[in-house]
DNA sequence: GCAGGTTGAGAACGATCGTTCTCGACCTGA
DNA sequence: TCAGGTCGAGAACGATCGTTCTCAACCTGC
């Protein structure tokens, strides 16, 4: 009765939530199908490996994560000006840290934790990045400041998320904001 | 002949040099054992468990980081005013990235590893990353800059060590730098 | 030289994991 | 009703890993 694109999506929910919530390691396919409801022998029809599953995972967390943020951004601070729609992003960031699940960026942990063995998650994680500071990058242009700004608040939330992962707080969203505002003004 | 401090620091060495490649859970006891040249039974001797091997080597890659930083801002720095000590943080982070094993902060790596699974991790990397900020703060008081910038500034890091990892580039400590001397001027 | 303890190399053990296979239940179409 | 195919649950397999054990070689003190 479910078809194969629910099964697909469920299996994907199901290792997103695990990948986060104890490293990609740790997870075995066994608690991904326990999780999922998807019978292992599903899960390897759709994903040939692990290590395809997770690409797949990252894809979608790409695309969730950045229209998250574009979503932020249009509902705070569509009306306002570029400089208030910079700030809106560190806004953002400082309510997903609140989330109760909240581990940190997923391509930055799996990047720690794979990084030296798989070049793949590395790329897909870079790609990421990329294309966030491509939109910080349209959000420095429309406010007219100079590009390279736009790598500089890519440190910024690049630092806040990795220091709120560690330290279970979302104080560190606040201080990228205060740090932000200094910098757009200047 | 060997004696049994030498041992130790041969096996924590080794542990640090493949730990910081590979992650922690890809790297075997056997690893350890082959790159250090210490047999399995010193091993466990020394360090009843994997688990203790990591706390022994996060607790002195601790010492190790933070008297390096130390050392580099007194020797590049040390005649400087206060923000020059600042800023000369941000140039250690330039070297450091541009070592040709540079794999990011072994801190935020494995907080991402094993984070999700082992709160002894967490906590060593929060006391780590607490005594740099508190670094942060005393030169921050000397230039009588306001100490909420120690916590902007220790974002600022933590999202340069996160960047450069990702990118494989040591670009990431550049901006920080500059991002860094807007702050301390405002 | 010799008993008694210590050591190292590697085998062994038990657990876990990624992946594949078995086998019985269930559906389908005539 | 029956043949043929599909599917799920779980067993099975081979590899890896953390940890412990075996056993022979080697010291040490006398």
């Amino acid at each position: 009765m479910s078809d194969r694109a629910a099964d697909v999506e469920q299996a994907l929910e199901a290792a997103e939530r695990l990948f986060n919530a104890r490293g990609v390691q740790s997870v075995g396919m066994d608690a991904i199908r326990d999780a999922s409801g998807v019978p292992l022998k599903r899960l390897y029809r759709e994903f040939p490996s692990k290590a395809e599953l997770l690409h797949a995972v990252l894809d979608r967390r790409d695309t969730e994560v950045r229209s998250a943020v574009t979503g932020f951004v249009d509902s705070h601070a569509g009306s306002g000006s570029p400089r208030d729609r910079i700030l809106a992003v560190f806004d953002y960031l400082a309510e997903w840290f609140a989330e109760p699940d909240f581990r940190g960026c997923m391509f930055l942990n799996t990047a720690g934790e794979l990084g030296g063995t798989s070049e793949t998650v590395l790329s897909v994680g870079r790609r990421h990045k990329l294309a966030l500071r491509d939109y910080l990058a349209g959000l420095v242009a429309e406010a007219g400041l100079p590009e390279a700004l736009a790598d500089q608040l890519m440190v910024l939330a690049n630092g806040a998320m990795a220091t709120a992962a560690l330290q279970g707080t979302p104080d560190a969203a606040v201080h990228a904001r205060a740090a932000a505002a200094v910098l757009v003004a200047a």
